[in-house]
DNA sequence: TATGAATGAGAATTCATTCAT
DNA sequence: TATGAATGAATTCTCATTCAT
């Protein structure tokens, strides 16, 4: 009964609890509240709470890599295919900030230094496209010949801080500035 | 009695424990078994859990900003300066592996997030430095005019990235690779 | 159809759990997972687990009382009645270890204690032929003068640390054994 | 702090509810209120109910252990001892009714398993006064040439089932039956 | 100051039973 | 009859905090 209405219920009550309070602040009788369901019914879905969250986060990785391919410009030159994914996942997280919270929270936990790991030696395909794309452009002699590492390190690490900020409500995120931080990424890493 | 030794045994005991574990894996009582005090101790230092953990991150805000103050080279241009910052901190958290997880945990967390409106709205003098070498270098013309906020996301972002990777022992950051780091960064901030 | 083969399904599947595991870990949903049925279609034949456990209990009673009946040497003198019973008991249980763990558990529960009630105060037909031969037996003068239940307690009590010893593979009985187990019987109870 | 009142308030509360209920029908915050303390409390005395469950064992086992090491005797012959032995653990179950509940649940269960090997392969102190006993007896012809398991059960066979059923009210136990029964027991093992 | 035993609210999880289909 | 998803009370255990000493 993968499809069932409950556990996209549940799924989506625990996301939004977790986005807010995080992890340890979202027990589960909070979440079977706010999913409309009796406590046990997550456990018909879900073989713990460990598995509901890994659940949440395999959910947003596919959306998220969905939404990155959906108007991927294939062929066009290696820095608009670049700017292409930086401004999707940047516009994505604005427009889904709790997504982005839960996505934060599941990175800085045990959870996710599993998937540092599988990003870091090539063993998950989310993270492919943003390779194969580095690779090329070092290959082509159009971007710095850096690790592939610190090149994620480059494009993502502004776009952590920034939507944070934005979702945090400190400060507001517009196309003008969104444009202004690409560019400035472009600056880093092109040849 | 503010500066005696049981505070900073418990202020360094937490540290560790919060480092290694989070902060909901970090017990009181297993804090007061390796700072060596009766649990009922550290509520004679601290207030509470929340107290003592607000305390350790201003122990290490302080002793961070005075690392980087250290040497800091006055008289050397924009550029000299702004890497100097990027290296003193990358080369800090790099040694002080502890110190850094601590500080990831604590912005990925509820505390996290007046520190962050601080930072934003230039109530912490801890970014004095950062922020006014900034505005100068775009008074200057030597800097993009970027709004501060974003100059810190384009600088700090890729070193937490950079360093949990190589904390987490996923890559090995060298002299090379961090000066080839601060070199992007500077492509990225400069006019 | 309180004959139904689904109901036999349950009360075997539920026999086997038990006796491996105890009633506590001895799930509904499992037993009904192991009898290949629903698990509400338990309460469809059965008011309750308790209700469950009590008729498994009567089964197996009917079962063992069939099997000292089967070749009971009517015939015979005292002795080798009481040596017949003792005989197919032992061998009934070894060769049904899984029956003998079943009733362990139930006589050692507040299921058990009404049993022991109706056993003593004969309200049970289940001890009636060792009632009847022992009464025969003092009334002859050839068993000691002693009350049924002490004759039972020296005849069954013997029996299940023996056969528990078997069933957990502590010890092995075999024919040579079990006779002189019920020699040493014999010697305690006859005049 | 092992000799702090709570702890035996705690065990005793344990035994109590265990030895009327069993081990699941004493849920933690019963024995808790029972011996009014926290909950939490009982996991400063105990590492867990299984820890707490073993240490009423031993406790018991102590106990009857020096009950029947009190006025042992010695110098008498093997039946005095023999007798002497079974009418001191008699005694001191009727006049324990609590303890023997609890015993007979703990040997029924996972945790006795353990102890039941330890009994057969002679792992446990407990049993070398009734086994030594045995083997001296055997080897001066004074007992049947029987396994030592075998004398076991030929003795707290019939001793449990007798206690229980005088437990359970279902009878009345006096020194003119225990005697009896002891003389039957008597006649079983001697050669 | 310093202690650590004591507390009890709150956490994750299980499971007998019900009921709409 | 038969099903199995749904329920929520109940269970064991943890831990920040207090307080008598």
């Amino acid at each position: 009964m993968k499809n069932s209405n409950k556990r996209d219920d549940i799924l989506q009550a625990a996301l939004e609890l977790i986005a807010e309070h995080g992890f340890h602040e979202a027990p589960m009788s909070l979440i079977a509240e706010k999913a409309n369901v009796g406590s046990g019914t997550i456990y018909i879905y879900f073989k713990s709470k460990d598995d509901l969250i890994q659940e949440i986060h395999l959910m947003l990785e596919k959306k998220i890599l969905s939404v990155v391919e959906e108007y991927y410009p294939s062929g066009k030159d290696i820095k608009e295919r670049l700017i292409h994914i930086g401004r999707t996942v940047i516009t994505y997280l604005l427009n889904n900030p709790v997504h982005f919270r839960f996505i934060e929270q599941y990175f800085n936990s045990p959870y996710g230094e599993s998937l540092q790991r599988e990003r870091i030696f090539g063993e998950n395909e989310q993270f492919d496209i943003f390779r194969n794309l580095i690779e090329q452009g070092i290959k082509e002699k159009v971007l710095k010949d850096l690790p592939v590492f610190m090149h994620f390190a480059l494009g993502f690490g502004p776009t952590v801080i920034m939507v944070r900020d934005h979702v945090l409500n400190l400060i507001e995120l517009d196309d003008v500035l969104i444009n202004q931080a690409l560019e400035a990424y472009w600056d880093a890493v092109k040849k």
